[in-house]
DNA sequence: CAAATAGTTGAGCAACTATTCAACTATTTA
DNA sequence: TAAATAGTTGAATAGTTGCTCAACTATTTG
């Protein structure tokens, strides 16, 4: 039972989370997935990387469970996996753009 | 008139925002400043670290408007100058607690 | 099976970050 | 005014990160 919510575990979770949305790249990654699944190909044409670069950040989107993958055929689609984060990018933006 | 609400100046905005978030360190920060106001010998005592640290990374979030700092004496105090950013916290953390 | 295509992986690197240390400024107190 | 206290600043540094490159795996097609 842990009497203060923000034990070590949770901060650095937290801090983990937030990491996720921290750089321009995985901005632009999630943004491309808010309107549904997006194949690799497409992400490293949109945003004009190697497809070891978008692989990378897949990966550790991936690790943290913020989006899934899906093989079919040589292809790889990808969506979200985490509808919280998708609020806090929503919510992130709204601040940003009106705020 | 910008049609897409993502051009790359949002996008490192809403980067720049997360970053915020995004290290153990401010997360205790913004935590520990929650209830209200507090000074930076006290943020300084909670957080183990050195006044040098502390200090560097208040700057870095004043620098971003996240929190403000009043100096009254040879004492600085600290408080949350952007509403957004607690909610972001709160959310963040309601995320990684019950779901 | 060979060639082409789609994506992944690990190494390497340049840029960045979080911290400490030492020196500094500003304020209070003796 | 000298000493003590609170915090800031800039340089140095250890560790991290985001990217590219080259080599790899997996799948499809000729």
């Amino acid at each position: 039972m842990s009497k203060n919510t923000v034990n070590p575990k949770n901060v650095s979770d937290l801090a983990s989370l937030f990491d996720a949305l921290s750089d321009p790249t995985r901005i632009l990654i999630i943004h491309a997935l808010l309107e549904g699944e997006v194949g690799v190909g497409e992400l490293v044409e949109h945003l004009g990387l190697t497809k070891s670069a978008v692989s990378h950040q897949l990966r550790g989107l991936r690790d943290k469970r913020i989006i899934r993958t899906r093989k079919q055929g040589r292809n790889v689609f990808v969506s979200i996996d985490d509808e919280h984060v998708v609020d806090l990018f929503q919510r992130g933006l709204d601040h940003i753009l009106h705020g």
